[in-house]
DNA sequence: GTTGTGATGTTAAAATTATAACATTTAGTG
DNA sequence: CACTAAATGTTATAATTTTAACATCACAAC
C-alpha cells in the first residue's frame, strides 16, 4: 500500500507548489487522514517536504535537509545588496510613488517597505511585484506584458506609453554596466524603453549599482551618468570612477 | 535604536540568501542578541523572515513566489479543484493560447502545464502567473494595473482593449457564483471588464466552477451561462441545476 | 472465515516553542 | 551626572509540537 503514501506526498507537493506553507492539521485534512500519517509520510521521504513547527514547507534543496551552511553565505552579494538598499532607503518619503526597476539589486528594498504608512510602488518585474504584494500599505501597480524569465520581467509595446501618463516621484534604476563615456547600460534591451520612460516621468532619478558594475558595459545603453541625480554605491573608491570633467553627480556612498 | 534592528534582519537575511533555514537560537547567537530580541525583530517586520517553528525561513524565495498561506478556505475545496482541473485539463492542446481567469479554483490546472511542448497563457492574476512563470515551455503574458490583494489581480482601465487585441484560443472563466436566472457572478467589478473580454476574443469558452457555486449569487454579474461553449463541474446533480428550457451548454462531470 | 502483516489511529508523556510580565541595561538629553 | 525612554535580557508559564508505545483497522493469502 505504498501507492496511497505517494499519492499523498504528491497532493502535498501540488498544495505547496505556490510556495506557501501548509499547517499539519489541514494537510491531514486535505489527504483525510491523520497527522500522524502525514508525519510518517514527510519521514518516509525527508527530501520532498519538510516540517518546521507543525507546518509543512518545501523542502528547497533535493536531498539535502535544510540546514544553515555558512560557506554558502559567502556566495550571494546579498549583504553588499542589503546595505546598498539601506542607503537607497533615505531617499524614500512616506507617501511616495516609487517607480522600481527589475533585476535582484533593489531587492532588499522592498522588503524595507512596511515601515511606511502609505506608499505606491510601480515597476514591470515580478519578482519585485511578489516582494510587495503582500504589504497592506503599499499600493502595487504592475506594468504588465510578455514575460522574461532572465530578467523575471515583463515588456510590452505600450509600456513606455503607459510610464509616461504615470506621476512618478522617484525612479530606483539598476544597471549591469556603468562606464562614464559609455554610458549605463543593461543586459535585456526590452528593458531600455521602460527605464527611460520612467526616467523622463520621474521628479527624481536614482541610479542604484554596487561598485562591481562600474566600467563595465553591457549591450544595451539606456543613459549618460549625468541623466541621474543620484548615484547610490557602496564603496569609498567608486565616486572617483564617476566623476569626469564636464558633470558632477552626487554620489552617496557613506553608510 | 532601530539601526540595529535593521541591521540584524538584514544579517539574518544575508544567511537565509540560499533557501535554508536558521535555528533561532543560532541567529540569536549570529547576532549576538538573544532569543527573545529577535523574536521581536521578525514580529516587527513579518513580510521579510518569518519564524516558523523556531526556525527562521524567507518569508518568500528570491524571485519566485509570495508566501501564500492556504489554509483556511483554500485547502478545504483544494481536492475538488483538482479534480476540476483534471477534467478541465482535456481542452487544453499543445500550441494552445489560454486565459487564464483570476482565483484558486484554475490553479490546480496551471501545475499540470509542464506536460506539454508548447503553450501561451495569459492572465491577469499574480498567483497564476507565479505557478507559470517558472514554466520553460509556457510562454506568459500578465495583463497588469492595479493589485488587488483580494483577488491577487490586477486591473486597468486599458486592460478590456489589451485583451480584445489578443489571439486567445480557450478562455478559462471562473466564478463565485452561477444561477440560472441571474447569470454567472464574481466578487469584485473590477473582475468583469477583463472576463468579459476575454470572452468575447476568445473561440471558445469554458467556465470551470465546482459545485458549491451553483445557485450562489455574487454583487457582480459578467455573463450568463448560455454564453458558455463549455461547464466543466464536478457533481452529478449539478448539470440539473444548469439546465433550463431554452438553452443546453454541454456539462462535463464525469471523472 | 481466519490469520498475519502492514498501514493507520489514538493516547499520554516528553520536548520544544511561544507569550507575557517584569528586570536590567543602554543610549540619548538636559 | 542624573534622568528618561527605549531596547534588550530573564524568568516563569502557557501552548504547541514531537515522540513513542500501543490499539485498531484494512486487505491479502491461505
Amino acid at each position: 500500500m505504498k501507492d496511497r503514501s505517494a499519492l499523498r506526498l504528491a497532493t502535498l507537493q501540488e498544495a505547496l507548489a505556490t510556495g506557501g506553507t501548509l499547517h499539519l492539521r489541514d494537510a491531514a485534512a486535505l489527504c483525510g487522514v491523520s497527522e500522524m500519517t502525514i508525519r510518517r509520510d514527510l519521514n518516509a521521504h525527508p527530501h520532498v517536504i519538510s516540517l518546521l513547527g507543525g507546518r509543512l514547507v518545501m523542502a528547497h534543496t533535493p536531498g539535502v535537509t535544510p540546514v544553515y551552511d555558512l560557506s554558502e553565505q559567502q556566495a550571494s552579494h546579498y549583504q553588499a545588496k542589503s546595505r546598498l538598499c539601506q542607503r537607497a532607503q533615505r531617499f524614500i518619503e512616506d507617501g511616495d510613488t516609487l517607480f522600481v526597476d527589475c533585476g535582484s539589486t533593489l531587492m532588499p528594498l522592498m522588503n524595507q517597505l512596511s515601515e511606511y504608512r502609505e506608499l505606491t510602488v510601480i515597476t514591470y518585474a515580478l519578482n519585485v511585484a511578489n516582494a510587495v504584494a503582500p504589504l497592506p500599505n503599499v499600493r502595487l501597480v504592475l506594468l504588465g506584458g510578455l514575460f522574461y524569465a532572465a530578467s523575471q520581467s515583463f515588456a510590452s509595446d505600450s509600456m513606455a506609453e503607459s510610464i509616461e501618463r504615470l506621476g512618478i516621484n522617484k525612479a530606483f534604476i539598476s544597471a549591469a554596466g556603468v562606464d562614464m563615456q559609455r554610458g549605463v547600460s543593461c543586459f535585456h534591451f526590452h528593458e531600455v524603453l521602460p527605464k527611460q520612460a520612467a526616467m523622463a516621468a520621474a521628479m527624481q532619478r536614482l541610479l542604484v549599482v554596487d561598485a562591481s558594475k562600474f566600467g563595465v558595459v553591457r549591450p544595451a545603453y539606456f543613459a549618460s551618468v549625468s541623466e541621474f541625480d543620484v548615484v547610490v554605491t557602496d564603496e569609498e573608491g567608486a565616486p572617483a570612477l564617476l566623476r569626469d570633467d564636464h558633470h558632477a553627480v552626487p554620489t552617496i556612498t557613506a553608510p
